[in-house]
DNA sequence: GTAGCTAGTACCTAAAAGAAACTAGCGAGT
DNA sequence: ACTCGCTAGTTTCTTTTAGGTACTAGCTAC
């Protein structure tokens, strides 16, 4: 059973309530974003995120391990790459493979759905390298109106 | 001149450093998401946020008001709705127009800069939607794992 | 012996997010 | 007349999250 076909009845169906059948792809609820208790928004809270899209373009290449991946990512911290690996492998995003080498490696790769959302995230990534300078002008001039007005 | 253009040369370039000139269109730095002091990693910061997405694609439609996108954007609050619209204007994506009515009302449209981001954002927002099926059930999968171990 | 590698976790602090109350001036309803 | 609600925010407080640093174990190379 797919309990996401009916993700709002968890909350509003009480003990007892049938739900009715579905006719197999139909699903009961469309997901909407801008719906506050839709899962969609919590999943998007997890992928419209700097670290998510910086990790999972670079395991399109293949796979990494944890030192490799932190490395790659300047800036990461161990705690941050650990969470957010872990938070990517729940979603299904990357999977966790160890190898009992010495000293233990693990080996993060990315699925076939996590492929499928790297390159929308890839598209962002990419977006803030191409109009860097536009945004940059547009900060520079925002400043200094500010500065005027006060 | 193009400031973006020697985006490190703020940091590490000494007051009289001489910077050679430069072919239009040749950038001294290629910006690279990856290095820790490149400004698209605190631009990627700020758009690859769930709010961004949400409001950016709403105004896609047509320029909206300040509480039109607090009852569209379910779940937002006032001061995070007032934060990332000021956010979005400082870096150009969506502009404001106050209108002297009583009471004002104030508009936000949204760029052409903004515009060609919304696009990256909602293929992100849309990729939550169609498959958060998957999702949802990685995530049961992973939890019945965790408890398999625990 | 000790420094470094592996992949993390634990602790503490700093920053950000979220909830709620408050601003002001006017129109509508009772 | 009084209160409600509308406009677009700001302010304050609390809770959550992010980030930095230190620590773990067991092995290797110097």
């Amino acid at each position: 059973m797919h309990l996401n076909q009916f993700w709002k009845s968890g909350k509003k169906a009480l003990a007892g309530d049938k739900v009715t059948a579905q006719k197999p792809g139909a699903a009961m609820r469309i997901p909407n974003v801008y719906e506050k208790d839709c899962p969609t928004r919590l999943v998007l809270d997890h992928i419209a995120d700097k670290w998510t899209a910086l990790i999972l373009w670079k395991l399109v290449d293949g796979p990494l391990r944890f030192n490799q991946i932190r490395r790659i990512v300047e800036g990461i911290s161990q705690k941050m790459l650990s969470q957010t690996l872990k938070q990517l492998e729940r979603d299904g995003l990357v999977s966790r493979r160890a190898f009992a080498t010495v000293p233990v490696t693990v080996e993060y790769s990315i699925t076939p759905l996590g492929h499928s959302l790297a390159e929308k995230m890839a598209a962002v990534s990419l977006w803030a390298q191409d109009n860097i300078d536009s945004v940059l002008s547009a900060q520079a001039k925002y400043d200094a109106g500010v500065d005027e007005i006060a």
